[in-house]
DNA sequence: TTCCGACTACTAGTTTCCTCGTGGCAGCGA
DNA sequence: TCGCTGCCACGAGGAAACTAGTAGTCGGAA
């Protein structure tokens, strides 16, 4: 059972919720699920359970609730997810990506720096 | 009519393909494929006779054989892409979503001035 | 004790992808 | 004319992904 295996997408949305507020319960991703789309609380469960099967996340109970937390950390599972996208999206070209991204949105001023030091 | 579908992953690639190579027979794009994967030729040309449902392609016959053109430029369709990759991996933040990219591989010297400019 | 609310386990249906095989047609070379 | 080759239409099948309902458990309130 070696690698992390791929998580979908809806996975990996659960995951980024996951990184960004830490472990957190079933009902606390069911809020917090970036795409907003309305869902029910069990769909949630079963993603979650899905990616406890693929041990991408582990387990801890509290409380009468159970907290699940990131099995890994987000620069390993999204490096993955990060090269698919390139691949599929742009065949790979780096350059076009980072231009789609960024007019998809604005930079804080130090997000900005931040890159800029890392383009060097 | 409307919108443009979302394309699927191995669409988007077909795509990009298209965008890259120009209008191209199945075989080419068979060929040209950015992941590289073993596919059958009838495989490829599911993936193409799917995007002309979606009628994110165009047909023409040129001698015995269908030649296909992309409906959409690469802006349009991409931005959606872009868009979700960015919800479903990074909750909506464009920072952490480029220096992933930005560590996925090198830039030209020119893309990195393109993308300075972009920066401002 | 009994009942209610919060949670999870289990299970299942639908849809979309991805994959490819089979068969048919058209042209070309012998 | 016959057979081979290249190409497409059609359709099928399996695997995930996404969705959600139902039933069961457990703790606490009444």
């Amino acid at each position: 059972m070696a690698r992390p295996i791929h998580p979908s997408n809806l996975e990996l949305q659960a995951l980024s919720v996951l990184w960004h507020e830490g472990p957190s319960t079933v009902a606390a991703v069911h809020e917090t699920l970036p795409d907003r789309k309305d869902r029910a609380y069990t769909t949630v469960l079963s993603v979650m359970q899905s990616l406890e099967r693929k041990s991408l996340v582990k387990r801890a109970l509290v409380g009468r609730a159970h907290v699940y937390e990131a099995a890994y950390s987000q620069e390993v599972i999204v490096q993955r997810a990060t090269h698919d996208f390139l691949t599929n999206a742009f065949g790979g070209r780096l350059g076009e990506a980072l231009l789609a991204i960024l007019s998809a949105g604005t930079l804080t001023p130090e997000e900005k720096t931040n890159i800029e030091r890392e383009l060097q």
